[in-house]
DNA sequence: TGTGGCAATCTGATCGTTCAAATGGAGCCC
DNA sequence: GGGCTCCATTTGAACGATCAGATTGCCACA
């Protein structure tokens, strides 16, 4: 009737019936008897009601929004998975009943103000970070504060911080082994970046534990930074060490696309003559047809979102993180065949 | 004092004011008098008030945020140009006073009904749209609900419809092919996509008036699709035709990266043997240290959200849509020197 | 001393929803 | 039939902010 908005009044006077009720039909449905429900419910889908988001946070004191921060990497491989997490986030909020809200930290004074402004505003009621790091001042912060979160990412050197979750790259970089084992490969090495990356150290660790428990001594290794030009260079003197019929199983699709690289320039055919695989699934992967880990980007989205709406209820934090597996994803520069 | 959140009746009491006058200080600080001014801000600053924006939407029917969907590619070289806006769109809302609501429609019975959610619960006020395409339904559901909002891409077979942005692709590769000339490269080829593509022609046309402009034939071209082995396969052709001392500009840094491999299977170097040039400044040009062109993203993303902004305060559309030109990231594969 | 005018500040009402408590009516038992 | 319970539904209040209009205090001028 009114001219603006659909409003709760709207549809309780054209169903004959008190603002609560149609409140109730909404949230408490077992409250009203049989006729009245049906009759509230013909009414709200007539007049396409939904309740105003903004009404509801006024008064439940609750946004139902997730605050998510996009860092601005310029690197790649990082946007290569920032982006699908972020789709993914948005696809798992549908089923969790809340929103994302996307933002920027850039140009902020400290790493934690856009934080504590989206709090302090009452735009958000919890967040989901990414990209934790060592050092890294947000949980601490957040934990401080008392703000609900979840990290995508273990977090660091705070073992009494349990609301992340992580891609489990030694299960997945055992898997990628496995695989190269059961193709037939002879030697399998490994390229991945200088230890003491807590990321890279995991992946490589998988490559070698399998290899050893396959009675196999760890075959020739070498690090170089996230670097195509750097990738390839290393890639030259693994491959005299694996040799034709040998592999490569990278710690990067990037570095995957190095040995690539090299092993083209030296008349080898990928799949045929080398195996390469890399990790990720970044389009470089699909577009170069490399054998890559997939990451459980959207279960991990679902449990995170999940975990910050258990917070929310009060419930107790995980007993700890959580590892997902990442799945293989087989493509010609691992099939011997062809 | 109380034990909840602050609001602007604490500030009030403390500062020894009624409420409007807290709220003056923050919107209309002119009505308050020197020292009343100061002593509200005082207070304001020291307890860490912050209107709820809660509050401030259900009051003015006005959320402060837009809406943005994110789609669900999978194609890399869209990734690489999404994040990177969606990251561009979160920074520039601060600038608006606004944020920005990311959701996915995957799962929704149809495209617009995403939308129209979100509008019904009074979750944002507007919204900015990207990849509009030829038969597009987004904008003309936005434009019959009334819904304000801005595209990233021009808004197709609707003239009338002139709430958009466009990276001038053609003017962008009039500055790529000045540059290939500038740098002394002999004949100036082209890869491109099949013809018919809005996206693709536009470019295309750029280095072809170019060329004509400073009375060259327009010289060796060939069409492929999205596909790096296609890419390469027709890259082979094109190298024969602009010979040694030549170069290709590329439609995109896929295509360049094909156009990179062939060349080097052919032992000739990029840059010094053949310029090679791509478009979108994604990763992969980066790491296969390729010319290209960088788009305008921030510039974009700002604009797209001063147009919404004043659609909302009910300003006019804007007269037409508005072109913003890339600019050239020169880097060693169009370098003849080196 | 009284009044008009102006500037600075305060009070009441409202946005749309939901919780808690009140109301009304039907049914039952003594 | 009075009083009781029980259930479905309604009313009043509150969430926190802002607009419109009321009020206060101060000064000038008659």
């Amino acid at each position: 009737m009114s001219a603006g908005r659909i409003t709760i009044r709207d549809v309780a006077t054209a169903a004959g019936v008190s603002r609560q009720t149609v409140s109730n039909a909404l949230i408490h449905p077992e409250r009203l008897k049989g006729p009245t429900l049906e009759r509230v419910q013909a009414v709200i889908q007539e007049l396409g009601y939904r309740p105003s988001s903004a009404a509801q946070s006024l008064r439940s004191q609750r946004t139902g929004a997730v605050g998510f921060e996009l860092l601005a990497y310029g690197e790649s491989n990082r946007n290569e998975v920032a982006y699908p997490f972020t789709v993914a986030l948005g696809e798992m909020a549908i089923g969790h009943g809340c929103h994302l809200v996307t933002f920027s930290s850039a140009g902020a004074q400290s790493l934690t103000e856009g934080y504590a402004d989206m709090v302090r505003a009452q735009v958000v009621d919890a967040f989901v970070i990414a990209d934790t790091h060592p050092g890294d001042p947000r949980p601490d912060w957040l934990h401080q504060a008392g703000v609900p979160y979840a990290a995508f990412g273990r977090v660091w050197g705070r073992p009494d911080i349990t609301s992340w979750a992580d891609v489990d790259g030694a299960a997945g970089l055992a898997d990628v082994t496995e695989h190269l084992l059961a193709a037939g490969y002879e030697r399998i090495g490994y390229l991945g970046w200088p230890r003491g990356s807590s990321v890279g150290d995991d992946r490589r660790s998988g490559w070698e534990h399998t290899l050893l428990a396959y009675g196999r001594a760890p075959g020739p290794e070498a690090a170089c930074e996230q670097d195509l030009r750097a990738a390839t260079t290393a890639a030259y003197g693994l491959l005299d060490e694996v040799g034709r019929g040998g592999a490569i199983a990278c710690a990067s699709d990037l570095l995957a696309v190095g040995v690539e690289r090299a092993a083209r320039d030296r008349g080898w055919r990928p799949g045929t003559d080398i195996g390469i695989t890399g990790v990720d699934d970044s389009g470089m992967a699909g577009m170069f047809d490399l054998t890559t880990l997939a990451q459980p980007l959207t279960a991990i989205a679902d449990y995170l979102l999940g975990l910050v709406h258990k917070r929310l209820e009060g419930g107790p934090a995980p007993e700890s993180g959580a590892l997902f597996r990442p799945t293989l994803v087989p493509r010609a520069s691992s099939r011997p065949g062809h």
